[in-house]
DNA sequence: GCATCCCTTAACCCCGTGTTAACCGCAGAA
DNA sequence: TTCTGCGGTTAACACGGGGTTAAGGGATGC
């Protein structure tokens, strides 16, 4: 969910705006003078911010500008009447990223937010399981945001798992993602399926890596849902 | 000095664009169609790229998604006198980043051009992590507020760290970084990345700099309550 | 010409990691 | 009951990656 932060200090136009942002799931703070949004800058990471330029206390360019000066690269778009075009080079020139002229569509709003918010994460590719998240551009796992430290192996094993969760997956699918085709003789799936087992169960509750006898072993959270019933 | 792709049937139109740019300090490559266009962008690395959506043999939009499916993530502008609602949506689904309606002034497309590849090239001042930050126009490195001394190829890990971070850098991209294709053939990297620890993290509690099995080093800050679990 | 800085190189050591084998426990079959 | 197969658990061990240290040389500056 993407973190926003609005300055604007017309209160029905940020009302309307933060409504229709949290329908596309988007959680937006908000600041209705130049200062405060400043302080929120420094606070928090915002994903975009949203910046009016006739602002009390400070205008929206000279808040761009004293962020960039901080080197904050947040990216920023400028939301206003103004429709010049000298308006649109100031606000550029501020360090703005994108400049929209009210009045706007609000889906207009929605697309240019989520271009600006893409083209800063770098599409971030995740797979999730319960409490478990693998981030595979950072190469970061963790568990209920405890960071969890595993093997090379072990690694590969659990994007087996993700990747097919709740589906489970069978030795052979494992032992070939792991070794291809140069296979060792030994029970050594045993071994790293039980090392993953202690990184991503141990000291947690529910369970999530179960295995399904005869098949091989899913990656799953049945703490929520049913239970299947047993032989 | 700026390399752009501009993909635009109209040939008069095109001629101009690039008669201006040029005045600007941006060279500026022309296809008239979109597979030539493509094409091009597959031969070389260009900071923009301007599409039209009307165009012979591959739309604009295509074009765009094409790209992206293939893992280009150059900034693209559209460009096109298709001004509705829908149209903009379009554009931006299939993976643009700002959309122009024409007529457009030139200087704004300009500014919006300078505004896609500044934060790509990064006219970034400031790369931070944790209390670590680094300001490239000062070249000085300071964590909590403590100015660090580091040696030149110390410089250029820890930038190319610090631009990855939280994500981890493999030991070739360093090298790469570091000494391009003259590569010493030695554990050169290994002593530099050890002395750059001692600067980086000696001294203080949290380390910043972490080795990531197998993958290369990562910087991240670890301190906000997680834990590290064995194998 | 001397001192300093910094990079390279090589040597060494430690620990993470993968492999292997052995053992345990359980359940179904004989 | 005993045998047998499957899966879990543990420990021993070998290997290599990564960490650490020190020596030497080239460049730079005083």
């Amino acid at each position: 969910m993407l973190k926003l932060l609005l300055v604007e200090d017309d209160l029905d136009l940020a009302q309307t705006l933060i409504q229709y942002l949290e329908l596309e799931e988007m959680r937006c703070d908000h600041a209705s003078n130049g200062v405060a949004g400043l302080n929120l800058c420094k606070a928090n990471q915002y994903d975009v911010l949203l910046l009016d330029i006739n602002l009390p206390r400070m205008d929206g360019l000279t808040l761009c500008q004293t962020l960039r000066e901080w080197g904050d690269d947040t990216p920023v778009l400028i939301l206003t009447a103004r429709g010049q075009l000298d308006d649109k080079l100031q606000g550029f020139n501020a360090g703005s990223d994108d400049y929209l002229v009210k009045p706007f569509e609000l889906q207009e709003l929605v697309v240019r937010i989520q271009a600006l918010s893409r083209r800063r994460s770098g599409e971030i590719q995740k797979l999730t399981c319960g409490g478990l998240e693998m981030n595979l551009r950072e190469h970061s796992v963790q568990r209920d945001g405890r960071r969890l430290k595993l093997s090379p192996t072990g690694w590969l094993l659990l994007e087996q798992l993700l990747r097919a969760s709740p589906a489970p997956v069978s030795r052979e699918a494992l032992m070939d993602a792991v070794w291809g085709d140069e296979q060792p003789d030994s029970n050594s799936l045993k071994v790293h399926i039980f090392n993953l087992r202690k990184v991503i169960d141990g000291g947690f509750v529910t369970p999530l890596l179960h295995t399904v006898n005869g098949v091989g072993f899913a990656l799953y959270d049945d703490s929520a849902g049913t239970l299947a019933n047993e032989t």
